[in-house]
DNA sequence: CTGAAAGCGCTTACAG
DNA sequence: CTGAAAGCGCTTACAG
């Protein structure tokens, strides 16, 4: 029981393997009969085709790639389950890679796209200018490429993300409608929206008058879910706890703070949401079931995921015509839902 | 800018292709200044080569395949954290394939490995003789196959998993030990481990002469963690609590109905733990932040991976040698992690 | 409607 | 130590 090859096939049914080839294929080259018979046949011996050799004739593989810095942030995995359903129903496979939010591993895993004919790549970069010629080759050359989350990046292309200053605004102008005014701005350093999301932070106090003071913004440094923050994190917020006017309100920009920062509280017993509101961006379907229930920043993950795939599908019906494209960058709309760490309540 | 190969390499520096092959896959037979010349120039203009092209030559592909029932479970996602972990460390890809527990899509994984040239398969199976054929034939003639935690199928090959008897006997003696009789084992119908998981129960139970109550095992069908079995799961913790002697204990073999009978727990206002013992099977990072902490039994997931990874490469290593290896079963054992969600006192 | 033949970009046994 | 050549298993322009 060797692997069958289409040469083989074709022996056995006294056809060329050209015509095995196209029947297949479904091409119209060959009548309904021989197709019919063909297919009876591969069918009841199981052949299994040999993707390199499709691929390396026809320089594409039927795959997609998708290029997140962590899956184990929730939103990149929800992110990932979308298309990954999506493309379930399609006859393209996705392979998932990760950077680690390092450029050379971003290199490497774009170089593996470029070394398996991928068809397609949608991408969360690491940095805004990162592996740039890079990517500038694989659109001209290689396949279309979406970006989705850090849409700062200098690729042209479709991108899609969030207004990061629009629901900054929204979170903290819900603190401050709960009767609070100093409100801590939780950072992962060096990302590239911090600077619009500050802006949204500022703009909520400033059209509720409240002074802005800069030692509420903290900034945390850390590149993977897994980096011990927690020392750090803790020091931070307890000697903002025991300042003068201790803060009263929290906003978390990601998903690893969120978590990590309602832990922390909780172990230092402050009373959530009575002494502090908090506020999560965070897609963990746990969010229900915390200690207490986290009011959360959803992304629209799932709208993203589509809106992503959909514009890759598009680009690659496409293809012969490049440059045919006026390049879009789309905002979707977060929301924010509701639980128990906020409320205007006090103690 | 066209994509270079080895033929134009050749010709740009007066060498045969064969020759640029061989320099780049350090061939002992090309001189060490050849090669030195060969690879300044690959690095210079950035030469990627076409892994299709390889793959159909050499008919591997350096690509390990892991498949999984749902990635969105939280110990496959562990476990394949871990494996991405240890690959990224060797020149091997890796490609995940989910079966969302259908044995028609584990077969189309199964035979998309054989159309990608994969080089092996770590898989926790559909059923216990779910594509029984295809994988004897991929043994035989593709690549080595490891089977992980559902090690209950026929196919004779490396397995890896857990005793379930001794975990559920421990976490159940545990409970019994709280001064708890009435434990409700909940179980996700039709998984293979059942019978062995319901025996490790009755025996906690015999060896502390507590007499066994059938309506006490609690099984639950659903294939999917997100398929919607909650009001099924309300209604029968509901009637078992209004029981005339209702349960003081729970025990949740998987880490959905872990996550859901908690939720459903809290929902009907029932103490946790004074009233409700409760230990979920469950690998969640979050067990620590649920209301109350759960007190789970941690599969020893990255140990799992680790040595399916081993086990694995050790086969590839020996490749050419079929017949070779006397395969073993392997169990791990689990470990309780205590939290609040258990306790002696109650109410 | 079917077939013969070239070629995708590599690797490798063999010759020199 | 280097090269010429065959071949991996497909697809497809072309011929008939």
């Amino acid at each position: 029981m060797k692997r069958v090859t289409l040469k083989e096939i074709g022996k056995q049914l006294n056809l060329s393997p050209g015509t095995i080839s196209k029947a297949l294929n479904d091409s119209h080259e060959i009548s309904a009969e021989t197709k019919r018979m063909i297919l009876a046949y591969t069918k009841k011996i199981n052949y299994i085709p040999n993707f390199s050799a499709k691929s390396l004739k026809t320089g594409r593989s039927n795959t997609l790639a998708i290029i997140v810095p962590f899956i184990s942030s929730s939103f990149f995995f929800d992110f990932y389950e979308e298309i990954s359903l999506i493309l379930s129903q399609t006859n393209y496979q996705l392979i998932l890679l990760q950077t680690f939010n390092d450029e050379k591993k971003e290199k490497e895993a774009l170089e593996l796209c470029v070394q398996n004919n991928i068809d397609g790549i949608i991408i969360s970069p690491v940095k805004n200018d990162s592996s740039l010629s890079l990517l500038m080759y694989i659109m001209d050359q290689i396949c279309p490429i979406i970006i989705f989350d850090r849409i700062n990046h200098q690729l042209d292309t479709f991108k899609i993300g969030i207004q990061n200053n629009k629901v900054i605004y929204q979170a903290t102008a819900e603190m401050i409608k709960n009767g609070r005014k100093n409100i801590i701005l939780l950072l992962c350093k060096d990302i590239g929206g911090n600077a619009t999301r500050i802006k949204g932070y500022k703009d909520a106090l400033f059209n509720s008058s409240i002074p802005y003071n800069e030692d509420n913004i903290v900034e945390i440094s850390y590149s993977s879910p897994k980096d011990d923050i927690d020392a750090e994190l803790e020091r931070k917020i307890s000697a903002l706890l025991s300042s003068p006017v201790p803060p009263e309100a929290l906003l978390s920009t990601t998903d690893t703070l969120s978590l990590k920062v309602l832990h922390i509280l909780n172990k230092l017993k402050v009373k959530i949401p009575e002494n502090m509101n908090l506020i999560g961006f965070s897609n963990t379907p746990f969010a229900n079931s915390l200690n207490p229930s986290l009011t959360t920043i959803a992304q629209p993950t799932r709208l993203m995921a589509d809106k992503s795939v959909e514009l890759l599908l598009e680009m690659l019906k496409k293809r012969n015509k490049k440059n045919y494209f006026e390049f879009e960058t789309y905002f979707l709309d977060c929301q924010i839902e509701h639980r128990k760490s906020t409320s205007a309540s006090r103690e």
